[in-house]
DNA sequence: AAAATTAATTGATATTTATCATCTTAAGAC
DNA sequence: GTCTTAAGATGATAAATATCAATTAATTTT
């Protein structure tokens, strides 16, 4: 009764939060029964931000962005959000809008879990609310890193940062094609697209990495790790 | 029974953390029994980062400065702390370090108040636990702001952010002492400390504010905000 | 109050980084 | 497949910003 696509249930479905595992099965099961479906094409939002947060977001297929759209059009990509992760910015509990805007960047397959499910869960499961916060605690702890390096190192440290997050985080491994844009790319380091595209040759140019377009391949961990460290 | 320091009860404490007021009088009670206070003088060190996470901070009186210990021995400033307001960093839920170093500006009388008070709290106490939620997330919302703003303005719109938080919502008043230093300004804003000092300049120059080393007034809010506005 | 230390200021200069213009290459659209 | 458009690459230049060195206030210590 499924296709390649449709969920079954929540408590079969490979892609669930890990947190659901505070959960009874009658808790999961109301999850189960709040939630629904949708499939992304690339380049397609998912999520905007401003628009009303009614919804919690998990993607069970694919990649997207996830960016603040700034003043002048300028954007600025916060992370890579992949499946098994929970995406719910902090407008949630606060403004009641969604504080950025999530894309897709590959075929994306997406379940949407009403927050009012969420917020019953929290008053209710003691063990839960507090995986919320932990789950809310390291993305936090994660922005106040990215704020610190951002402000601190330089352009070859943030690229450096950049591509071994896509090695470790998302694409887990050290070769890989990159989805982005040189432009996203700039967007998520703080870069003009000329400053990536130089400052990727040079690592090219010093053996640390092999590109071809969109594909990347790092060769010298160790010293992208040194750079990184530099600053 | 209570000096000009000591705080008798949470019940009756002017500077309560106002999300107290989801608690019982039996959970405050709870909290009084758990909680120690100390004083501070300039300088000292409240809180340090890396150290154990064991309690949460409250300030009754005084103000210190939050700040990211980072990579040769280069800090960042992430905010003003002042009474009234909960300081536990994320690495209360995560590891179980403290995330932050908080240290002093004015003299300072703290509260501390274990954490496995709150984790319990938040495990028994579901209207509690979802305003812990909504506290963290106005945080994580003003840090996501606050690195948009550093990554996209250049100094002077950086420089005018840190001039109106100041006024509008540490001092409350356009006119301040601002007890900190032109390098911690810097530390704040992403600026070395000379920058601070010629973008302070020619914000006099421009008849933008008007001061005397640490006494800043805001003469024309309005043309401040225009620089905020414009980056 | 004099001495010593620290912070603020200023000017000169070097570094970092963005912008602009142009060209090339790759990817879609028909 | 050819046309069209978007992305990538490169060099030249300008803008933003940090660093260095020197000087002048402040502040603290003695």
């Amino acid at each position: 009764m499924s296709n390649n696509n449709t969920i079954d249930n929540c408590s079969t479905c490979t892609s669930a939060w890990k947190n659901f595992r505070h959960l009874s099965k009658q808790e999961l099961q109301f999850v189960n029964e709040n939630r629904f479906e949708a499939s992304f094409k690339p380049g397609e939002i998912i999520m905007k931000q401003g628009s009303p947060a009614s919804n919690a977001l998990f993607l069970s297929q694919g990649m997207a962005k996830v960016y603040i759209e700034g003043a002048k059009g300028r954007d600025f990509i916060l992370s890579i959000a992949r499946p098994g992760r929970m995406i719910m910015g902090p407008g949630a509990y606060t403004t009641s809008r969604h504080s950025y805007t999530v894309s897709a960047i590959t075929k994306v397959h997406a379940c949407f879990i009403s927050f009012d499910v969420f917020r019953k869960l929290v008053k209710s499961n003691g063990e839960f609310a507090e995986s919320m916060l932990e789950d809310i605690s390291a993305k936090s702890m994660r922005t106040h890193q990215k704020m610190v390096n951002l402000s601190h190192r330089k352009m070859p440290g943030r690229l450096a940062e950049a591509l071994i997050y896509f090695a470790d985080e998302i694409f887990m491994s050290d070769e890989f094609e990159v989805l982005l844009s040189r432009q996203e790319i700039g967007e998520m380091t703080n870069m003009a697209k000329e400053s990536v595209v130089r400052i990727l040759k040079e690592f090219s140019d010093s053996g640390i990495i092999e590109y071809d377009s969109s594909r990347i391949k790092i060769i010298d961990k160790q010293k992208l790790n040194l750079i990184l460290k530099r600053g």
